[in-house]
RNA sequence: GCCGCAUUCGUCUAGGGGUCUAGGACGCCGCCCUCUCACGGCGGUAACAGGGGUUCGAAUCCCCUAUGCGGUACCA
């Protein structure tokens, strides 16, 4: 074809404008051979084009069924580009032909496709492939998954502290069920056998970083501890944790691993067992920095816990209740501040799990420095 | 414009003519457990896009409309 792509420009333009559909009006088609010869001898720019059959095609999509598309859309595609270079389509079917492949499964943006490379397979000479084409995973904006609509490549799940196991679980069930069961959490070695692909939905499905993050929490607390412990390796670099005790750094995510959602927050909670200080700027000001009696209960507590013997969750909870009996206060009185002094937070494992796990040396550098904080901020 | 594909709770989905007063999961709400949170247990909230058919009977089959997505490139 030495059709000008500025002139079939103009001809789409004038088609569009009267609401039709344009098609290459096969100009050159018309052309005797000897004269086509005449122009390529003479160097004159030229493409090779498929010649469409101007009939449906008809095939059968795994997912979809029978698919049956008229020619209307179906132009005479071009083969080769005026330097000679193959198109995409011409590319990917012959190397479909060259590798004896027999199934294609691709994304439904290709669907349209398809009948053009069926043709160009039955031109070549070759088998065509059986064709199964899958739904698109939508960004919550329910539009293509793209950059600005969140995550899209598995390297940045993994920086978030997404565990593997979480990301295939969830992707595996985004427009497929396994048969006969409700179970969400399956791996792969238990999909495997499962798989049929015909029963993928055909229908594009929204992608949910909330529920995600509730397969990740799933893995998180139920992986075995060693290989938990290899993901969450590199969190503990980050966050600037040198972990001295392997034991307790066993224990300590043994006792937080139900709560956390990523690996960073489960870095994050093991923390507290490694450093010697804590920040506790929020916990401070607003809940305990009132309490006038807090300083006087914490210096008894000390006392109590300094004779507490052997260092385990048993001895140092009947030392707090008798503190807190002797005072006349509530268990609670004593415990959410000591939980605040030792782990910066107002929220997790029971106390004396973590007491016991974190040790006596941990337990009492964090409770000065605590105290110390406290007083810091009653002189303000 | 034309062609194709899709459409069940907010989200992921089960469902392939009667067993659906539509099931499960995430989320959300409540209760239990409890030193807090989480886990776990129990309960609740919430959907067949709209309209026509076919049928004794439709979420399920057909048609139309609407909406979304894709294609209609010398992009892949």
């Amino acid at each position: 074809c030495f059709c000008s792509s500025q002139i079939l420009e103009s001809q789409r333009a004038e088609a569009e404008k009267k609401g039709q559909g344009f098609l290459y009006p096969r100009t050159c088609f018309e052309l005797e051979r000897g004269q086509v010869e005449g122009r390529i001898a003479s160097g004159e720019p030229h493409i090779i084009r498929f010649l469409m059959p101007r009939e449906n095609t008809r095939f059968n999509d795994l997912l979809r069924g029978e698919v049956d598309v008229p020619p209307d859309a179906l132009d005479d595609f071009i083969l080769l580009r005026s330097d000679g270079s193959p198109t995409y389509h011409l590319s990917v079917v012959s190397d479909d032909i060259d590798m004896g492949i027999t199934h294609v499964v691709r994304g439904d943006d290709h669907l349209s496709n398809t009948p053009k490379h069926i043709r160009l397979f039955e031109a070549l000479g070759a088998p065509v492939p059986v064709f199964a084409h899958l739904p698109l995973v939508l960004g919550e904006d329910k539009k293509k998954l793209s950059k600005s609509s969140g995550a899209v490549s598995v390297e940045e799940f993994r920086e978030q502290g997404i565990l593997p196991q979480a990301l295939f679980n969830y992707l595996a069930l985004l427009s497929w069920t396994p048969q006969g069961t409700d179970a969400e959490l399956l791996s792969k070695e238990q999909m495997a056998p499962l798989f049929q692909i015909e029963r993928l939905s055909a229908s594009a499905s929204v992608f949910d970083t909330t529920k995600l993050q509730w397969y990740n929490g799933r893995y998180i607390s139920t992986l075995p501890i060693q290989e938990l412990l290899h993901y969450l390796r590199p969190f503990l670099d980050r966050t600037g944790v040198r972990v001295g005790d392997e034991a307790r750094l066993e224990r300590a995510v043994e006792l937080h691993r139900t709560r956390p959602r990523t690996l960073v927050e489960l870095a994050a909670a093991v923390k507290p067992y490694f450093v010697d200080t804590l920040q506790y700027e929020n916990g401070i000001t607003k809940e305990f920095a009132g309490q006038n009696d807090l300083p006087s209960l914490l210096g008894a507590l000390k006392g109590k816990f300094a004779q507490a013997q052997p260092w385990d969750k048993d001895a140092l909870e009947k030392a707090l209740r008798e503190l807190a009996e002797e005072r006349g206060v509530k268990a609670g009185a004593l415990i959410h501040p000591v939980r605040m002094a030792v782990t910066a937070s107002k929220v997790g494992p029971g106390l004396f799990d973590v007491l016991e796990v974190m040790g006596k040396e941990g337990t009492f550098k964090h409770l000065n420095a605590f105290m110390a904080a406290l007083r810091g901020s009653v002189a303000h």
